[in-house]
DNA sequence: AGGTGCGCCCAACCAATCGTTGTGGCTCGC
DNA sequence: GCGAGCCACAACGATTGGTTGGGCGCACCT
């Protein structure tokens, strides 16, 4: 079943008649015939009733109408998708259940007209983020230099939102009953963050975490999937993790894992938004001013030393004004 | 662009291998390469970059992904709508505006898995209908036969739901400002209610009504489109007419048009479900179900003689139980 | 009633595409 | 260093998809 044939069967469907169709297809009347004779074919279904002035839909026809106009959509933004010059909003998140992917996603069923992609980059360094934003591969990324001035001329770094952290542990864990834990708490236990990239920001940050509460927070070793990391906490007596509250860890009803809100202070990791300076991609701006929009925190809130605190966004935002070129 | 080629794509991005997509998809592997050569090509970006081990994905790649998921998601979903022998429900509806089509959608929407299309018959006659539904063409039909003696052996109508009636006019109309109506207070007005077919059972049901309360109703003369009516109502300061409450008349602030329900009593068109008495399609046990969830209406609401008011749906259900042998 | 215009289908031909087999290059692991 | 595994390229045959030319049926018009 070819695209081009699905295309004709629509406009000839919308039209009434192989023969406009087919003007606009640029191709012979003859050929849209054959087209749709294909399709009918392949569905073992007759599609159209042929009359005098042109043809009309069968109920089958009219059953498949909708779903091959569906189809003939979703080709066009996949082309737009990818094709180079023109292509739809591309931006970098650490994983598909990330709170990143989260606000992306409800910025996009807010905006359902904006064409958004949401990629993740294989290797998890910003400074192959930073080189794909400047290559023109993606548009933003919600990674973080910790050092602003390792940022390249061209790229700037904006606040994003900041994530509170939340404990995740499994029913069996001493803490698994508390409504709440505030920092000194988590004292002494044990908190297993796998997948951190040695001297990432992540790292630091995790860094940073233990030595200002004296936490243990194993952030070494390697990762074997979120499954596997359920599936150790659900049986652990004495493992737990942290998530971020907007975080989509949990399968429904999966294991039976708590989250549980740390407070006093509050826990937040920051993240950040790196786009180019001048000409970023036109529907960024959208996306930019839905973090702004977002719940800030109590000023109470810890965050790591590299946190940009006193500007959040607003200002910044300005830069990603002003048409851009495509080219 | 070729929908088995982005069945490759899609399965030799899962898979990672250019070589297990080929033997899934019962073709060589080079036949593969080849048609993902040819979507690279058509794309003009690279969508895999090729390691000693298999393939993964560019980001261009990961950002089609989704889409070609989606797309070969929603061919499948076209061949199931309209393959003879186990195609999805189909149920034929007056119109993509009417409450009937409101109803299936809040039933779609709450149960998104459901494979439903639905149609409507070309030709306004419950008989071509109830041929339809014995051809197998459709599976039920929200059509009424006023005599039930008129429904052939093999099928069945059973009581589907009422729809209040509201009266429809435009900010220039003498009863526009008004919250509620009575039946008496139409009397006079002209009611302008075109496209009803002569024989049929909106006809019938307008004369009774007309009767009934000595109402103006004028279903006689063609009708050109629910946009001609809507201009005509928007202009007009003595022109109104009939909606059900669930019709999806109005486009976002199109006209000024305003709905005004009408009370004591409350006018009901009594919708019925006509569908085989054996075998029906088996998804449509759920859509009866939701039907009988429906708000019922106060005994005192006014219904046409051949309102089958006292048995509503409940036991009649039944008959849809049980298995059904697809042809 | 017969003519005419319009739109679709069928047939024949040609070009392009698709899939296959065979082959070569590359990387990884032993 | 060598084999295993995987992808790309080349050549060939089969199939498809497009075009032109001709014919049929229906509606409308004179």
């Amino acid at each position: 079943m070819d695209t081009n044939t699905l295309r004709s069967f629509v406009r000839a469907a919308e039209l009434g008649q192989f023969q406009h169709a087919a003007d606009e297809l640029g191709v012979t009347q003859q050929a849209v015939s054959k087209r749709i004779a294909s399709l009918e074919r392949e569905l073992e279904v007759r599609l159209f009733t042929r009359t005098a002035r042109g043809v009309e839909l069968t109920l089958d026809g009219q059953a498949l109408l909708p779903h091959a106009q569906s189809i003939v959509a979703g080709v066009e933004r996949a082309i737009t998708a990818v094709r180079p010059g023109s292509r739809a909003l591309r931006i970098d998140v650490l994983g598909l259940r990330s709170a990143q992917a989260v606000v992306l996603h409800d910025y996009w069923r807010s905006h359902p007209e904006t064409n958004l992609d949401v990629v993740t980059l294989r290797v998890n360094d910003p400074r192959v983020a930073v080189a794909a934003i400047e290559a023109g591969d993606i548009d933003a990324s919600f990674r973080t230099v910790t050092d602003p001035a390792a940022l390249p001329p061209g790229l700037q770094m904006i606040h994003a939102f900041d994530t509170p952290l939340e404990l995740l542990v499994g029913p069996r864990h001493p803490l698994a009953t508390a409504r709440r834990l505030t920092p000194p708490q988590l004292r002494k236990h044990r908190i297993w963050v796998p997948g951190i990239a040695p001297g990432s920001e992540w790292a630091d940050f995790y860094d940073q975490l233990a030595t200002a509460f004296d936490l243990r927070i194993d952030a070494a070793g390697p990762h074997f999937g979120d499954e596997v990391l359920l599936d150790t906490l659900a049986e652990s007596t004495d493992v737990a993790t942290l998530v971020g509250a907007r975080d989509r860890y949990m399968w429904p009803t999966h294991h039976d894992l708590r989250r549980i809100p740390v407070v006093d202070p509050i826990l937040a990791y920051p993240l950040s938004l790196i786009l180019p300076s001048a000409n970023p991609h036109p529907e960024l701006r959208g996306v930019i001013a839905h973090l702004g929009t977002l719940p800030r925190l109590p000023d109470t809130a810890w965050l790591p030393s590299w946190a940009t605190t006193p500007q959040r966004g607003g200002d910044n935002t300005e830069n990603a004004r002003g048409p851009r070129p495509r080219p």
